[in-house]
RNA sequence: GUGGGUGUAGCUCAGCGGUUAGAGCGCCAGACUGUGGCUCUGGAUGCCGGGGGUUCAAAUCCCCUCACCCACCCCA
């Protein structure tokens, strides 16, 4: 009752956090601009029909976790677990196909899930994706995977494992399906709780248990790699050679799955040594912008777990590089206000603390704040028309002239700043 | 959704029925009137997550609730 706090699963990013989110998505969206991709931003909320049909009726996401509600109106909406589903139908509802043969869009953004929370795991997280949209050359899935790479390297994290697998195209999925089903039942008995009721819901889930008896049935069943068709397989064979030739590392993991419907060839996900959970994971989606209603066209993408990267990357924590300018005495300040005011036009970047206290105070505080330049004026700088600069990292200060503030100021701190690295 | 753990000062934690709730770090003030990292001296830390109950007495025991963490489920 007293004080409030953000909802269960939700948080706040402060600045220092966002320190190391805003380095990622500066090499990110450098990195993404020279692939070709392009943002776009979508609704945060949809339909809540749309994911049902494009994530799976019977997916968990679907079923528990989706934050739904009506508008005023009545409306039955949602808020986005997942990008995919919004960008392809954005993708459909433009008609942005007749624009462009292959469209390659990416996004960041929060997602919502209704799940209980853990670390790196909350109700509202971010994801960055990338969507290949119009293409279905096996290079279109190489190009995702080793954009992929280049990400998670960009994140500075430690080396990244990529596994890939082919789920198949819808018939082989059946196909497979129906073939597990079949050996697996003779096993039944065998199965831990959660996988009697995966062998009807979702069958694939069991090569995830942990259990040791589940697990045991699951390596000696027949591997979903061997039974695709011969143009599923050739596919994920031309994706795999490439990789390799590209010298992008990916492990064959016949026992990945996916827990989105809409997967049709190759998937994939990103693992880093710290963690068991994958921290980015994607696939081919053939029949999704069919089945939203739009053109029969391929499609690949992938999403990172941004709050779960962050975690990963280490953060360094420089200096900041912002002025911190404070004044000795009324006078001083009302001179420098206006000094500050024209370093400002002239692109720098400063702060003023206006609170009258003792120079050494003013110190301490900058000194204890990271502070790398404070800007110092008093009545002694007044009277000869200047003002102190100091570097308070080496200590050095600085006496210059009001006229040319922002050259020398521009020159020491652009110099210094650099030689003493960050 | 299931099982378990933890909430005490800004931070890390101690106290686990018995006066007025503690330590370290940090913070504030002074020694030091216009020059920060050290030192010394002094000071304040707080609805003991919230609500209810048991008791002469609750931070401590019980119940409820909220939040975080861990393992499942699931996922990024």
């Amino acid at each position: 009752m007293e004080g409030y706090q953000a909802p269960r699963g939700m948080r706040d990013i402060f600045p220092e956090e966002l320190e190391t989110w805003q380095e990622f998505e500066e090499q990110a969206r450098s990195l993404l601009t020279r692939y070709g991709y392009q943002e776009i931003r979508t609704p945060l909320v949809e339909e809540k029909s749309l994911f049902e049909r494009s994530v799976g009726q019977d997916t968990d996401i679907v079923m528990k976790e989706m934050y739904t509600f009506l508008d005023r109106k009545g409306r039955n909406l949602a808020l986005r677990p997942e990008g995919t589903a919004s960008v392809v139908r954005a993708y459909i509802q433009s008609q942005y196909y007749q624009r462009k043969k292959i469209s390659r869009f990416w996004y960041e953004g929060p997602m919502f899930r209704y799940d209980r929370p853990q670390k790196g795991r909350y109700r509202q997280f971010y994801q960055l994706g990338v969507e290949i949209l119009g293409g279905k050359d096996p290079y279109f899935d190489v190009e995702a995977i080793s954009l992929l790479r280049e990400l998670v390297v960009a994140a500075e994290v430690s080396d990244a494992q990529i596994h890939l697998n082919s789920l198949g195209c819808p018939a082989c999925q059946q196909n497979y399906r129906e073939i597990l089903r079949t050996f697996l039942r003779s096993n039944e008995v065998r199965f831990c709780q959660d996988c009697q009721r995966r062998l009807q819901s979702n069958i694939l889930r069991i090569f995830d248990c942990k259990n040791a008896q589940c697990a045991e049935v699951v390596r000696v069943s027949p591997p979903l790699i061997d039974k695709l068709c011969t143009s599923c397989l050739a596919h994920l064979q031309a994706v795999k050679e490439a990789l390799d030739n590209l010298g992008v590392p990916v492990k064959i993991d016949q026992w990945l799955v996916r827990g989105l419907d809409y997967y049709t060839g190759p998937v994939f996900e990103a693992f880093v040594s710290q963690e068991t959970n994958a921290i980015a994971a994607g696939g081919r989606y053939d029949t999704l912008v069919s089945s939203l209603g739009g053109p029969n066209l391929p499609a690949v993408g992938f999403a990172i777990g941004l709050d779960r990267l962050m975690t990963l990357k280490d953060s360094r924590t420089h200096r900041a590089s912002v002025i911190r300018a404070f004044f000795l005495g009324g006078r001083a300040k009302s001179v420098g206000i206006s000094l500050i005011d024209n370093l400002r036009r002239l692109g720098l970047a400063v702060e003023v603390d206006y609170e009258d206290r003792p120079l050494k105070t003013h110190l301490q505080i900058a000194h204890r704040e990271k502070i790398q330049w404070c800007l110092i004026m008093g009545e002694n700088e007044i009277a000869q028309q200047k003002f102190l600069l100091k570097n308070m990292e080496t200590r050095h200060q600085y006496t210059i002239a009001l006229n040319e503030a922002g050259q020398k100021i521009r020159e020491l701190t652009c110099s210094e700043t650099a030689s003493v690295g960050k």
